[in-house]
DNA sequence: TGACAATGAATGAACGTTCATTCATTGTCC
DNA sequence: GGACAATGAATGAACGTTCATTCATTGTCA
C-alpha cells in the first residue's frame, strides 16, 4: 500500500489538491468540509493537516497551481505556429486536463473568493497580469496583427481578448450539466474565431462576410 | 420601532435583501451567517423566520431581485436614442443603484453558486436569455447596426457582447478597493466603445483608426 | 541473517466553536 | 384584550482542527 518513500510527499500534496478541486467545483470553497476532501482523495482527515496547515492553505495551494497551470497554457500559446492557433489554446486550455465544468467552477469561485480575500484577489489579479503582458507580447510580435488590427493597441485587444474569455468562462458553468467536453471546447472556439475575424482579419475579406 | 402596519411586509422583505446584498458581496453566500444579516438590517434573526422560510429563500429571493433589475435595466436600453447608448447602460447597469464592487461581487457569487445549485442555474440561465433575446431583438431593430454589422447575425453579436459584459464583471472584481465608481464605470465604458467600433462602425470611418 | 529499536505516515474519535433554526416571551397598536 | 410584530436565548447539527494511538517500514547491531 504505502507509496516509495523518495516522492511520495510531493504525491500526496497533488492527491490532495486533485481531491479538493473536485470537491470544491462542486460544492465551492466554504461549503466543502475537510471531511468531503479527506473522503474524495481516500485518506483520513488528519492527514491532510500533515501536508497543509488549514483549509486556507489548501485554497492558496490550489490558486497556486492554477497560477502555475495558466503558465504552462501561457507557454504552449507562445510556441504555436499562429496567432489564431495561440488564441485557441488560450480559450480552451480548460476543456484539456480535467473536466471542463469541474475547471470553469473552479475558476468563478476563485473570483468570487478573490472579490473579499485579499490574498486571493493579489494572487489571482498577478495571474492574469502575467498571462496579458504574455498575450499582448504574442499579438505584438504576430505577423498577422501587423496592419491589420482593429481593436487599437495590442493591450488593448489583449484586454478585450481576456475579457471574452472570463466571460466564457462564466456562461460555461451555466451551460447543462450534460453537455460533453468536446461541446464545450466547439463552443469556445467558435467565439474564438468570431473574435479573430473581428480582431485581425484584413478588411479586404471582412467586406464579403 | 415598527413601521406602518399597511406596507410593512413588502419594507421589511427588502430592507433584509438590502442587508443581505451587502454581506453576501463582503462576504459570500456561505460564509455569511443569519445573525450577519440581521445586524447589518438592525433587526433580530428570528424576524428574517418570519419572511423567508430558510437561508437558501433569501438566496433565491436575491436571484428572483437580480432578475427584475436586469430586466428593468432592459426596459431602460430598450428606451435609449441609439445602439450606442443602449449598450452603453447595458455595462454600467451595475455602477448605478449601489455600489459596483458590491454588485460585481454578488453576480460573481451568483454564478458561482448557479454552477453547484441547479435551481440557481435555471433561474440565472433564465435571467440571461431573456435579456440575451431582448439585446438581440434592439440589434436586429438598430438602423445602425443594418449592413454595418461584423460579428455576424444579431444572436451571435448578442452572445459577444453579453460574454465581454460578463468577463468585465469578473475583471471588475479584481480592482482594488479604492477605486471609486465613476472610475469603475470610465472602465466600462471605454470597453464598450470599443467593442462598439469593432462592431458595428462603418468600414470608411475604421480605415482611420 | 535475524532480532529489536526507531521512525513518522496514517488514523479517526473528541473538542470547542459556529451556525441555521426554533419558540417562549415581550412590546405595540387598535 | 386580542392580534400580530419582534426579540434573542436555546438547541442540536456540522464544521475545522487536534492529538493519542497504531503499525508498516527502515535502520542498526550481532
Amino acid at each position: 500500500m504505502p507509496q516509495p518513500h523518495t516522492d511520495s510527499v510531493p504525491d500526496r500534496r497533488s492527491q490532495i489538491l486533485d481531491a479538493a478541486l473536485v470537491c470544491f467545483a462542486k460544492r465551492g470553497f466554504h461549503q466543502t468540509s475537510m471531511h468531503d476532501i479527506s473522503a474524495e482523495a481516500g485518506i483520513s482527515v488528519g492527514l491532510i493537516y500533515r501536508y497543509f496547515e488549514n483549509k486556507e492553505a489548501v485554497i492558496s495551494a490550489m490558486a497556486d497551481r492554477h497560477k502555475k497551470e495558466i503558465s504552462d497554457m501561457l507557454q504552449r500559446a507562445r510556441q504555436a505556429p499562429t496567432l489564431l492557433e495561440s488564441l485557441e489554446i488560450l480559450f480552451t486550455a480548460h476543456c484539456c486536463e480535467e473536466e471542463t465544468r469541474v475547471v470553469s467552477a473552479f475558476v468563478v469561485d476563485l473570483y468570487a473568493e478573490a472579490s473579499r480575500n485579499p490574498r486571493v484577489a493579489d494572487l489571482v489579479r498577478d495571474v492574469l497580469q502575467t498571462a496579458m503582458a504574455g498575450v499582448t507580447e504574442l499579438i505584438s510580435r504576430a505577423p498577422e496583427a501587423q496592419n491589420t488590427t482593429r481593436g487599437g493597441s495590442p493591450i488593448e485587444v489583449a484586454e478585450l481578448i481576456f475579457a471574452v474569455a472570463r466571460g466564457m468562462l462564466m456562461l460555461d458553468v451555466l451551460r447543462p450539466q450534460e453537455m460533453t467536453a468536446t461541446e464545450r471546447r466547439d463552443r469556445q472556439l467558435e467565439v474564438t474565431r468570431k473574435l479573430w475575424r473581428l480582431l485581425f482579419k484584413p478588411e479586404a475579406e471582412l467586406a464579403y462576410a
